[in-house]
DNA sequence: AAAGATCAGGCAAGCGCTTTCCTGAGGAGC
DNA sequence: GCTCCTCAGGAAAGCGCTTGCCTGATCTTT
């Protein structure tokens, strides 16, 4: 690999004027000499050493994001906003997939440490685990020490910058709205119970039904993964039991989909028989069948925001940014059925 | 942040023994320095500079993927593949968004390269650009003398080990499929021209009808961006310039899923007065409705075996992998309609 | 008991780059 | 014609780490 001494050799030159020329120091250099140094980088290809070069500057361009996984539309949208501001102040985006494993999340956070980013970005749900937590804060607040920033997406227990969906209210609307429909036996075909999302979700929609004289029992919440398979076996267990319900709420639309895909194999009508409606209004959720009414999320906007707050030098307080959540009405829900029309 | 002289200082060893014992040199070290510089490092939280460490080491461990974007299901499939090889072999992936722009596919080459990558993937389409092509070719060229090893998927005009799904055979397996149900009259949404991907299905399709003594003229065909919305516009474009099409074909399942919500949107009964297939087989085919009948790419593996190719040290000849397409048969595609219940 | 072997630990070079500070040459001013 | 200033270019330190080589101490051998 062509080094930095090679292209001053060819040109002539000292590697400091070389320097100078490939990075348009504001130092003067003559014409002829800027000239055989360009030349000499051509014909060298030379590419200057990202690494050497990050340890001589010291100043962190890099910022990491933290996901669950990005090939989940959820992920994919939020770290297209993160993308879009990142790229627009020229920083460079490292992701990493923690797959919903804490210890890797642990991992991750030292791991961009490691790589001196400018930044970190949480982006996942949050756990309820005091163990985790602890020691996630215990990582983030060493990084922070060193001046590193930290903004994350969702309820965390890190203090600072934050930008959080408000998973509640959405929980409420979707209460509201299936009520407002008649529906009174409603199955809720949950994620699972250790992330703050799943538990924020459902405390609003719990909140809107007692609001209504209506409880949620137990056996009538199935918490599973957040994926679509998952959604079709907790919807399915969620019916066998109680073939009464008029209405399911998955609270995330992968899930929905699932209980789109289990109704349909069951031949059961939807809305007719029974409402469907998820979370999160991911892009395909208008194209299944019936398109899916769900609770929309500015994922694209969270993104760009959380990114916004992180290169942003921090305020004083810790700056928390709550974004609405919005009912999307479309042909998955319905009028509960009468009595007669009801499944089995 | 502190450096590894500060963990040596306080353990009261040099920088020498402390870097042994945490990166657990096979040299010896008592276990009471080893102790007493374990403790420094907590006590700090010390994290090495990954920057000064792969500087001084001249072993590279990351691994670049090049693609034109995570997000779109394809690409994460992918992805997927790639990222399990890499974790497997304790490699770290970066990805990279070229979003379609070969300028930013040239760019990104340069950046991997600077940050002293094992190896390039490259995993998106190739282009029919002959500037572009050298010109990439030059640079991969220039990253592979100084020893790094470079994989595509797909066809590039790049000679080196590459993995290369059918998509020409795949095409075929399309016009066959829709002969066989007696469509003639076909309209064909296309990905963009300037991408070998689209001009591969593209010529499969065109053989398998010249076998049965079809053609397909130009005006059958309209090439547009491979997502959603713009598979919309190019049925929409399709239909009105032709109302005798019994099927449309679309050249990827985004694509296919936009035609798809055209129809319903025109009342048009799918595969009843119109049959639609795509190409790829993402996961959400299956929960379109009706489901849709595709041709399948095995994309996880397909990410697999190129990483696996660009981690195995070169063979002294290029290895091509040729991944078989096959047809998906799901619910949108049926029996070409008598005349009297065609479109309008 | 003396000489050689063994071994833990430290010294220092060097990875490729940036940047401060210095130098020497040319131009301006008297 | 001499001094002083200006300015382009180079020398060298240093970013944080690894590792080959050397040292001094302890152990083995006859």
């Amino acid at each position: 690999m062509a080094t930095l001494s090679d292209v001053a050799r060819r040109a002539g030159v000292s590697p400091a004027t070389a320097s100078r020329v490939i990075n348009g120091s504001s130092k003067p250099v003559t014409e002829e000499l800027r000239e055989r140094v360009l030349r000499a980088v051509a014909d060298l290809q030379y590419v200057p050493n990202a690494h050497a070069q990050l340890l001589a500057r010291s100043h962190r361009v890099a910022v990491g994001v933290i996901v669950h996984d990005v090939s989940d539309p959820y992920f994919a949208e939020i770290t297209r906003g993160l993308q879009r501001v990142a790229t627009d102040q020229g920083r460079l985006l490292t992701i990493c997939n923690s797959y919903r494993d804490p210890d890797r999340e642990l991992e991750y956070v030292e791991l961009l440490r490691g790589q001196q980013v400018a930044a970190i970005i949480l982006a996942g749900s949050g756990y309820h685990d005091a163990t985790f937590t602890s020691l996630l804060n215990e990582k983030l607040a060493a990084y922070e020490a060193t001046g590193g920033r930290v903004a994350v997406i969702g309820r965390h227990e890190h203090s600072g910058d934050a930008v959080m969906p408000d998973n509640r209210a959405g929980g409420r609307l979707i209460g509201a709205e299936l009520y407002e429909l008649g529906h009174r036996a409603i199955g809720v075909v949950a994620g699972p119970a250790v992330l703050t999302t799943t538990t924020d979700r459902l405390t609003g929609l719990r909140e809107s039904l007692a609001a209504h004289g209506l409880s949620l029992p137990a056996h009538r919440v199935r918490h599973a993964e957040f994926d679509r398979d998952s959604g079709v076996a907790a919807t399915a267990a969620l019916l066998d039991a109680d073939p009464e319900l008029t209405a399911i709420v998955a609270l995330n639309d992968s899930m929905a989909i699932g209980a789109l895909a289990l109704l349909r194999s069951r031949s059961v009508a939807v809305p007719r028989q029974v409402s469907v409606i998820g979370f999160d209004d991911m892009p395909i959720a208008r194209d299944v069948t019936p398109a899916l009414t769900t609770v929309r999320l500015p994922l694209v906007d969270m993104g760009a925001r959380a990114m916004s707050l992180a290169l942003d030098p921090g305020a004083a307080v810790p700056r928390v940014e709550i974004l609405p959540a919005e009912v999307v009405r479309r042909d998955s829900t319905g009028p509960a059925p009468a009595p007669t029309t009801r499944v089995r």
